[in-house]
DNA sequence: CAGTGAGCGAGCTTCCGCTTGACTT
């Protein structure tokens, strides 16, 4: 047995590390946290100074019996958790569950994953740091109280099931503010003029644009009336060295925000893709606040460049972490082997270390110089100048590699316009120009931009909240709950006026253009609304922006043992507490109720408002005898917005048209949104189709349709074929088998030869092995993604390693494999499974899980 | 679970941060 056991927090560090560390050591994993609160509301003793009830959850079982068996038999425990406020934390966990003897363990720190490093920290090994310790347990306390409290206020208040938190309601809070900044937002127009000029030789046009901005059309017009008769001449001309230098190495966040940009990733694929990239050991740790390159790096770094583009490419550069709050207990995202320009593999893992690697190789390379140009240009009839700037590259530096984007939208650009900093012509002061033509178009100011997921992780991070490995969590979290939706919106049409002098004459011409129109946006929900507006309220102080920067500052404090940490959580937590009694006590119900008007037809008040489930419109009052009426908005109205017409619109479903072949079609909304109903059958209407606006005809046809997919469209072995969309997109059914069908099939008129080479594939790819059923469950091993599972009902579980050799299952063990063998391994995770009556446990666990 | 929205009351929901692994209409 070895002598020594290292735990460090993530197993693919735990594999690298034992590659640089001899046969005395073996490193093992505490994946992450092991203890965590008991989830029941005793988890802290308020009146024992906050004293906890930890627990092992039951995923973690397993490790940390592992651990145990394998800390009694070492002579020494190293614990090598990360050196951050959690990893201290999880070392003292570590300590306290695995019953670690205090001579006999030692805590090291180290934050880069090289071999020198890791040599340096064994030599210089210390004791758990308990301030650090106290100030994760304050921050965990904290979060817990918070999480805990406000939520069932929500429940009684508002909805059952909503939550609060110090993280996601600010989330939420900076998108409903949003919003309505967006809704209030009245633009203004002004007129911009731009002139092609030229300097009388052949092709040597070039663009100025003045400074100034005209509100109105009159002056606009005015300026190029002037202008008919104006020469025009070079008043200035500057030319000036510019330089640009490369963005740093990538953190979660920036790395985050720049797939999102550049590769249109959301901020979870990101993760997920780099998570691979980081387990086949391609890329170093992904989720870090830091932008510091480890020495071995900046060396491996160096050497790349000068022997792929040369010395003068080279300029080494050190960054420092600005976001709040950074903890740096790694490095910044970077290649492991700067000499591996490109990997193969998978076409996202492929892009996505392509931009990690670009990134890191460009922070290390020299600035990109420019020679800016700036002519002014003076108009005889006018005391305004025209403004031309031109910039020509003198030397490409990092550019050679990596160009970041920024979040800024392009400006819209019209037809014919160049971009600004082009090529200059020769130019010369005091030289005379023609005006080819000159414009004036109408632009108008836009309101701020609402977030895209990888935007709020970047405002969320400035506020110093939350931290890299719950930017995607907390992203997932609002989205889940129902208070912001991602999603595409139309835009509307505009009109706006260009006037165009050219050889004298002064045309006026009406474009249109679609504007506000949004991809991938976080928009607030109703629900999303009322919450916040509820928190905001009755919890000003947990939802201000920098309430986290205000507790990471005494957490800090605590860290550096200047504050006891029950201290501080007493200190919040009382006022706190009666805060969360008295709204208790006090506060009305939120639901965001809003009076629309007075029915018509029954002289009745009209409300909308947020319901049970969900938004709806309400005709009449509750609390008189005659019960109001109700009914559900639809998915893209919303009570901010909603006018007393399209509320009295709703009243109208559901709606009973014709028969169809003997059978009532009625159209209606459920909660599973508009359908049809024909006879006894439901079908949804597809999606943004408008219930309201379905006639005969349309029912008819969405009934037709239906019945044509449910019918069998082909056979194949004997068995029926169907056909279907689903919400993963169009798939072919065959004897329980989805098939997703990709889209380069033509899916309206699939053939028999493609039906049947689809269900090969997929029979290929599950290389399903059925094995037996079992009462209701189907017994199978299938390839899933992370490879060979087996199957169990519904039930997927994980399948380990083959005892006998002590490595993975390979596939051809896999067809050996003895049904005895396989019960075996389901057994050794659901211990009860073959017992007469386990059956009912394996569905409770699968209906949790919804 | 497909037109609900009261109130009763059981029993449930919920936080953030550290990890990896998990699977469908």
């Amino acid at each position: 047995m070895a002598k020594n056991l290292l735990i460090v927090e993530s197993p693919a560090k735990a594999k690298t590390i034992e590659g640089y560390l001899g046969k005395d050591f073996l490193v093992k994993s505490s994946y992450g946290h092991i203890r965590d609160l008991v989830k029941t509301d005793d988890a802290i003793d308020i009146n024992n100074n906050f004293d906890q009830k930890y627990e092992v959850p039951a995923d973690k079982k397993a490790v940390v019996a592992e651990l145990k068996k394998l800390a009694k038999e070492a002579e020494t425990v190293w614990l090598a958790s990360d050196e951050d406020r959690e990893g201290e934390a999880i070392s003292w966990h570590l300590f306290e569950t695995l019953g670690l003897k205090e001579d006999k363990t030692k805590r090291i720190v180290f934050h880069e994953i090289t071999k020198p490093a890791i040599l340096k920290a064994i030599e210089s090994p210390r004791k758990i740091d308990y301030n650090l310790v106290h100030a994760q347990q304050a921050r965990r306390v904290l979060d817990r109280l918070v999480g805990f409290e406000l939520s069932p206020v929500l429940w009684k208040k508002v909805k059952p099931s909503l939550s609060a938190g110090r993280v996601q309601s600010v989330a939420v809070r900076l998108i409903v503010d949003r919003e309505r900044e967006i809704n209030v937002f009245k633009p203004t127009a002004a007129y911009k003029i731009v002139a092609i000029f030229s300097t009388g030789k052949a092709k040597e046009l070039f663009r100025a644009e003045l400074p100034e901005r005209y509100d109105t059309e009159a002056e606009a017009t005015k300026f190029l009336e002037d202008c008919i008769s104006a020469s025009y001449t070079i008043n200035s001309l500057e030319t000036r060295p510019t330089k640009r230098s490369p963005a740093p190495p990538f953190t979660t966040s920036t790395l985050q925000q720049e797939a999102s940009r550049k590769l249109g990733f959301s901020v979870s694929r990101t993760m997920t893709v780099a998570q691979k990239l980081y387990e086949s050991g391609k890329i170093t740790y992904m989720r870090t606040d830091s932008v510091n390159l480890s020495e071995t790096a900046l060396n491996a770094a160096a050497a790349e460049i000068n022997s792929a583009y040369g010395a003068r490419y080279f300029e080494q550069r050190k960054f420092k972490t600005k976001s709040a709050g950074a903890q740096e207990a790694h490095e910044a995202i970077r290649p492991t082997y700067f000499e591996q320009h490109t990997i193969s593999g998978d076409a996202s893992e492929v892009r996505l270390y392509d931009l990690i690697w670009k990134r890191a190789i460009a922070s290390q390379m020299s600035e990109a110089q420019f020679e800016k140009t700036t002519a002014k240009i003076g108009i005889s009839t006018r005391k305004e100048n025209f403004v031309a700037n031109g910039e020509v590259m003198k030397f490409d530096g990092f550019l050679k590699v990596y160009m970041e984007s920024t979040d800024e939208e392009t400006e819209v650009h019209l037809d014919g316009e160049e971009t600004d900093n082009a090529i200059l012509p020769p130019l010369s002061k005091g030289q005379s120009l023609q005006a080819q033509e000159i414009k004036a178009t109408e632009r108008f100011s836009r309101p701020p931009a609402r977030y895209t997921e990888a935007s709020l992780v970047k405002k969320l991070e400035e506020l110093g909240i939350g931290r890299p490995s719950t930017y995607a969590p907390t992203i997932s979290t609002v989205q889940n709950r129902g208070y912001v939706v991602k999603e595409d919106r139309d835009g509307k049409s505009r009109s706006f006026c260009v006037f165009t002098l050219a050889n004298g004459n002064l045309k006026k011409e009406t474009k249109t253009e679609i504007t506000g129109a949004e991809k991938s946006k976080l928009f607030p929900t109703d629900i999303g609304a009322v919450v916040n507006d509820f928190l905001v309220q009755h919890f000003k102080g947990i939802v201000d922006f920098h309430f986290t920067a205000t507790v990471e500052k005494q957490f800090d404090e605590i860290a550096q043992g200047l504050t006891e940490w029950t201290e501080m959580i007493k200190s919040f937590y009382s006022p706190f507490h009666t805060e969360v009694e008295n709204t208790i006590q006090t506060a009305d119900r939120a639901s965001g109720e809003r009076l629309l008007g007075v029915d018509p037809a029954s002289g009745k008040n009209v409300y909308t408002k947020v319901g049970k489930f969900g938004p709806l419109v309400q005709i009449g009052e509750v609390d008189n005898e005659e019960k109001p009426r109700y009914a559900s908005l639809l998915k893209a109205q919303s009570i901010s917005s909603i006018t007393l017409e399209e509320a009295l619109e709703l009243f109208k479903l559901p709606m009973k048209l014709a028969d169809y072949e003997d059978k009532e079609v009625i159209i209606g909304v459920g909660r599973f949104g508009p359908y049809v109903k024909w006879g006894e059958a439901f079908i949804s209407l597809p999606k943004n189709e408008d219930p309201l606006s379905v006639t005969q005809e349309r029912a008819v046809e969405i009934i037709k349709q239906k019945i044509e997919v449910d019918a069998p469209v082909a056979e194949y072995k004997g068995h029926p074929v169907t056909k279907g969309k689903g919400r993963f997109g169009p798939f072919i059914k065959w004897n329980d088998l989805f098939i997703n069908v990709p889209a380069r099939y033509n899916f309206d008129n699939l053939n028999q030869a493609e039906i049947e080479e689809l269900i090969d594939k997929k029979l290929e790819k599950e290389a399903g092995r059925f094995i037996q059923q079992w009462e209701t469950e189907k017994i199978a091993i299938e390839n899933g993604r992370w490879g060979p599972f087996i199957r169990f009902g519904k039930q997927m579980l994980k399948l380990g390693k083959n005892p006998a050799t002590n490595q993975k299952f390979t596939p051809e063990e896999l067809a050996v494999l003895p049904l005895d063998e396989v019960k075996k391994l389901i057994t050794e995770q659901i211990p009860d499974a073959f017992e007469p009556k386990g059956k009912n446990k394996t569905k409770k666990a699968a209906v949790k899980k919804k």
